[in-house]
Parts: structure tokens; C-alpha cells; sequence
RNA sequence: GCACUCAUAGCUCAAUUGGAUAGAGCGUUCGGCUACGGACCGAAAGGUUGGGAGUUCGAGUCUCUUUGGGUGCACCA
């Protein structure tokens, strides 16, 4: 239902642009102004009057009736008001008819989106840091296939680079293969993290390191097999966790899978003339000197980072014909983004700009920041255990007779985590602890997990709503605020996606169980009077409804009880 | 040094993209289950939006300036 257009249709526009008051509509701040409101400010200029006058104008001329109850011009907005019954008819029954499907749309049907994101590292740990990426990047992916998109995951696997020559070197040195089997990665990054200790004192180290690599790429056998090795190790601890965090890929093209890809795009830029040498290596320099130039081979003839990232930005394009192409990457890598982005512009191709950077904040430690080869990481794993753990134990002490505790504490522990760390919007910097995650009360996943429950309970308590309803039933504030958050659901979907911000799902999952658990302390839903009490089932319902279509899309499970 | 970025209540963060009296949670103090789940709800206290100037009907939001933190700046990824 469209209500800014019937606001449009219902007042006297004395010359003004239907559409541009169209975009002007807006939800009051306090919605104890109304449901909808015009400010006039723009107006002034144009009509020549004060925005006080024309609001007043606006709100004169106004019909009031059907939807429109009310009508009220105050200082310079038009403020408007809905009959409750009949906006919580249509609202509910809006959000009950489309169930799962609510929110969603077709917007996005023919477009294709790439995401690159979580884009583990071979071998190295997988911490906080990259949950926060791979939380980020896996919301993001639900939310526009959500709005109809063709979505492309990416796993851009860092599995290529000097430190596998290191790995190796450790592993011949100390390696134990029976310690690796049962630790994992853990026991990979205990040797590389003693390679970097040894190579200050024996700087042999590093040349060896050099020379294994270099066996790595020309094929030899014994380099080939523990490199495959430490990727299998990785790879088969990294999928563990997946699992439990819900996300899954389209793709695993990762660093090495652009070996044979590179040569084409240094021809390409050779040939327009953007490739020049410095210092022995090739690079692409700027006008102005407005970055640093991009340095794509090295004067030994390697190539790099930057390299691979433009053969991949080509194979895509190629593979997949985006409509845009997303980097769910840290803000430390911005200059390496907007030099690729600026060389694609200067090479003409005209998808430049739809290549975007989506930067995210750092995560750190109390301890500083987190490091693999200083050893100061917090494996994730732990982290999740950890909360885990602290769900049973809440379960234990709330509701110790719940059946098949065990799966819904891991429900409620990784979704407190996955919670946190997409409730704040991603550029800001975050301090990793283990208080903040093991939080369970007030603006957290268990929270509106908890309310999800509620909801059920009700169900459990009242049985199934029958057909009679009285939508006066919910003529009061506390029912109207949830009305409203409800109504603006697809809305808020969208906003998600256009910012690329998950938190914006996040922070009205909050909202919105609020906004119901006031409503649920002032109203007594299991009342006598059926038709009324079928009302506020209705309330619950799509309340139950939208709280767990939000959750979905943050990868986050909706347990019946908790 | 240059570039990017952040700064809002004691703490962690919002603010419909320039709109009405800057809002939540945590923490603190007080109150609430014979009404359906107290992982909840209500109330109180808490603010010169880092400082200064400007743009305009109107600025936490835009511009300039200044301070403080983070990140990056050529053969790592």
C-alpha cells in the first residue's frame, strides 16, 4: 500500500509537483505527531511563503476521510494521521499474506551482484576480524538476493604469496604432521609465528623461504604437495565453521586460480600505453600524483597483489556480467581499491564504477592489535564455544527442562555473536571482548531471539487466531508503534542493501521486539472478547513473522523455545 | 609530511542523509510477575554533538580551520 501517494492524492497542490512532494513525505520523529508528515520548507521559495502559511494551506485544503483521519498543520509540517483500525487491517494482513516472502521484491531481477568476501587467508587463523568481513559479507549477500538479484559469492582465497615458500621451511624445520592433523591451523601458525622469531636471528631463513616459494611456482612436486596440504588443513577447518555461521559461496577462485590471468591485462595496459617503468618495475602512475602509482610486476618480473586483483576484476566481468561488483574488505586496503578502480577507468572500460569497495572497521584486542605472526589473535572457534557455553549455562539456569538444549544454546551463543558484531555500522573501529559478546540482555541476538520465543509462547498458550477480528483491538500507542515498525519493513530492506549496511537490519530487529515487548506489557492479548484478542494474534503473528525474515537474512536461527 | 577515516550521555552506539524537544542499550538509583516467558517492562539521573568560524528559514549532518585517535603511502598480501 502505497500511503505516500494517497497523502498526494489527498491534498490541494496549489501548483506544486506531485513528485517532489512525493519524495518530501516522510514518518514524523515522534510518532506521536502522526503516521506521515510534509515538511514545507522547500515549498518557500517557490510559493513565495512563509513554510508556516503553506503548511497551513496544505493541511486546509486537505480531505480527511477512509485512511486519513487527521489532518494538522504545526510549525511548517503537515502532519497526518491514519484510522488505526484500518491501517493495522491493512498492514497486518499485508505482512500475514506474503509471510516469508515479505520484504522481499524483484527489483534486482537481471542484475547480477559479485561479493568477495571473507576471502580466508591459507594457513593463517580465522579470527574476529574476518567474522566481522564474513558475518558482513553473508548479510549482505541474503539482502540482495532478498531484493531479487542474481548473487555471486566469492571466497577470493589467499592462497598464493611468498609466506607458503616460509611454511614450508617452518614445517621441514618443526613441522609435526601427527600435531597438525589433530590441531589444525592452530599448529600451522605456531611454526610460522616461530619462523618469524628465528629468521631476525638467521636470516638463511628467509632466502630458503624464497627459493621454496619459487619451487611452489615452477611445479615441483614435494613444494606442490604441502602447499595442497596446508590448504586441505585450512580449507577443512575453515568449512567447520561456515557451517555454523550459515554462509556459504558460488565460488572459491582464489589468488592461485590467477596465475595464467595476469599476462592479458599487462598486454592490455602496455598496449594503451599506462604500463611504464620505474626503479626496474612496471607501473601505472597517476595524473597530478594524486595517488601513489599502482605497481603491477615487480622488477624481477613477478607479479602482485594489485595484478591479481585486476585479472580478477576482468575474469568476473567476463564470467558473470555484473551490474555491480562488491569488496567486502578491510578500510586498510582503500588506497589499493581506489588505485585498481582508477586504472579500470583509465583503461576505458565502462564498468569502473560499478566496482565498489564496501570498507569495514578494524577489529583489535584489549591487547592491541591482532597480529598472526606476534601470536596475538583470539581464534574465533573459541569465541563461539565460548558463547556457546554461556547460552547452555543461561538455559541451564532460566529453563532447565527445555528439550534439545544443546542445539538451541548454539543458536543463541553464535547468534548473540553474529549479532554483535553487525549491530554497529561497519566503518566504526571495534574492541574485541569477551564481556561485550557474552552480553545476553538489552540491545543483543538473544534479546530478540527471546522475543521471537514470546511470541511462540503466546501461540502456545492462546492457540491458533481464529477468523473473527476486531482491529479496534489495537487502537492504542503502543500497538500503532509496532504497526508502523512493521509496515516499514521492505523499506528498511532496501536502505540495508542501497548503504550496503546490514545494521540497519540489525538495529530494527531491535526495534521492532521493543517496540512489541511494550505493546505485550499493555495489552492482554488472551482476552475473553475473541475478535479482539484475534487482533493482537494478528499483531504477533507478523510481529513473529518479520523478526525472523530479519534474523534470516542475518544468518541468524529463530529457535521456538530458548 | 601527504591521503583517507573516525570523534555524539560515565561506557558502546543511533539519529529517516539538511528538518520538529539529539535517541537506545549497558552501567547507576528506584519500581514492576495470581496478565501470556523477569534473557522482560516502566521511571529517574546523565549532552555546549572534541574546539572555533562559515553557508541558510534550519547544521550532529555541508564548507573551512584546529585538536586528538585509527589506517595507508613501491617491488608483502
Amino acid at each position: 500500500m502505497d500511503y505516500k501517494q494517497l497523502i498526494v492524492d489527498s491534498i490541494d497542490l496549489a501548483g506544486l509537483d506531485g513528485q517532489s512532494v512525493y519524495d518530501l513525505i516522510v514518518a514524523p520523529k515522534d510518532s506521536a505527531m502522526g503516521d506521515l508528515c510534509i515538511p514545507c520548507f522547500k515549498f518557500a521559495k517557490e510559493m513565495r511563503k512563509s513554510p508556516v502559511a503553506i503548511a497551513e494551506q496544505i493541511a486546509a485544503g486537505a480531505k480527511i476521510g477512509g485512511m486519513i483521519k487527521e489532518v494538522k498543520a504545526v510549525a511548517g509540517f503537515v502532519n497526518f494521521k491514519f484510522d488505526n483500525a484500518l491501517y493495522a487491517s491493512q498492514a497486518l494482513e499485508n505482512v500475514l499474506k506474503q509471510g516469508e516472502n515479505y520484504g522481499k521484491s524483484d527489483e534486482g531481477k537481471g542484475k547480477t551482484i559479485c561479493i568477495d568476501y571473507s576471502s580466508v587467508n591459507i594457513a593463517k587463523p580465522f579470527h574476529m576480524g574476518h567474522l566481522l568481513n564474513t558475518a558482513l559479507g553473508g548479510a549482505i549477500y541474503r539482502i540482495y538476493k532478498a531484493l531479487g538479484y542474481n548473487v555471486v559469492g566469492i571466497n577470493h582465497l589467499g592462497d598464493w604469496g611468498t609466506q607458503f615458500g616460509k611454511l614450508i621451511v617452518a614445517y621441514k624445520l618443526w613441522g609435526n604432521k601427527e600435531d597438525i592433523n589433530k590441531r589444525g591451523v592452530r599448529a600451522l601458525v605456531d611454526i610460522y609465528v616461530k619462523f618469524h622469531k628465528e629468521e631476525e636471528k638467521d636470516p638463511s631463513l628467509s632466502d630458503q623461504a624464497r627459493e621454496w616459494f619459487k619451487a611452489i611456482e615452477d611445479g615441483d612436486k614435494e613444494a606442490l604437495e604441502l602447499f595442497e596440504y596446508f590448504k586441505a588443513i585450512t580449507l577443512k577447518e575453515v568449512d567447520r565453521i561456515y557451517k555454523r555461521l550459515n554462509i556459504s559461496f558460488d565460488s572459491y577462485a582464489g589468488e592461485s586460480f590467477y596465475n595464467d590471468k595476469m599476462q592479458p591485462v599487462l598486454d592490455e595496459l602496455k598496449a594503451k600505453g599506462l604500463l611504464v617503468e620505474s626503479d626496474g618495475a612496471k607501473v601505472v602512475k597517476f595524473e597530478d600524483d594524486l595517488m601513489p602509482p599502482c605497481l603491477l610486476q615487480r622488477s624481477d618480473g613477478a607479479t602482485l597483489y594489485a595484478t591479481r586483483d585486476m585479472a580478477a576484476a576482468f575474469y568476473r566481468k567476463n564470467t558473470y556480467d555484473f551490474y555491480k561488483c562488491l569488496y567486502v574488505v578491510a578500510y586498510q586496503q582503500n588506497l589499493h581499491f581506489q588505485q585498481i578502480f582508477k586504472v579500470l577507468e583509465m583503461i576505458d572500460c565502462d564498468w569502473d564504477k560499478d566496482m565498489i569497495h564496501v570498507a569495514h572497521c578494524m577489529v583489535s584486542l584489549e591487547s592491541g592489535s591482532m597480529s598472526t605472526r606476534g601470536g596475538n589473535v583470539v581464534f574465533l572457534e573459541d569465541v563461539l564455544n565460548t558463547a556457546v557455553a554461556k547460552a547452555k549455562a543461561v538455559i541451564d539456569e532460566k529453563n532447565p527442562t527445555l528439550a534439545g538444549k544443546e542445539e538451541i544454546a548454539e543458536q543463541v551463543g553464535i547468534g548473540a555473536v553474529l549479532f554483535g558484531v553487525l549491530y554497529n555500522s561497519r566503518i566504526k573501529d571495534m574492541v574485541f571482548s569477551f564481556d561485550k559478546v557474552l552480553n545476553f540482555e538489552g540491545e543483543t541476538g538473544p534479546y530478540v531471539q527471546y522475543t521471537y520465543a514470546r511470541c511462540n509462547s503466546l501461540f502456545d498458550k492462546c492457540g491458533e487466531m481464529g477468523n473473527e477480528i476486531d482491529y479496534n483491538g489495537l487502537d492504542n500507542d503502543s500497538c500503532k508503534a509496532v504497526i508502523s515498525l512493521l509496515d516499514k519493513y521492505p523499506e528498511i530492506l532496501r536502505e540495508s542493501a542501497k548503504k550496503y549496511e546490514p545494521s540497519v537490519v540489525t538495529r530494527y530487529a531491535v526495534d521492532l521486539s521493543q517496540a512489541f515487548n511494550k505493546f505485550y506489557f499493555e495489552n492482554k492479548i488472551n482476552t475473553e472478547r475473541e475478535p479482539i484478542k484475534n487482533a493482537r494474534l494478528a499483531l504477533t503473528k507478523a510481529v513473529r513473522q518479520v523478526l525472523g525474515n530479519a534474523l534470516g537474512l542475518l544468518g541468524i536461527a529463530t529457535p521456538y523455545k530458548m
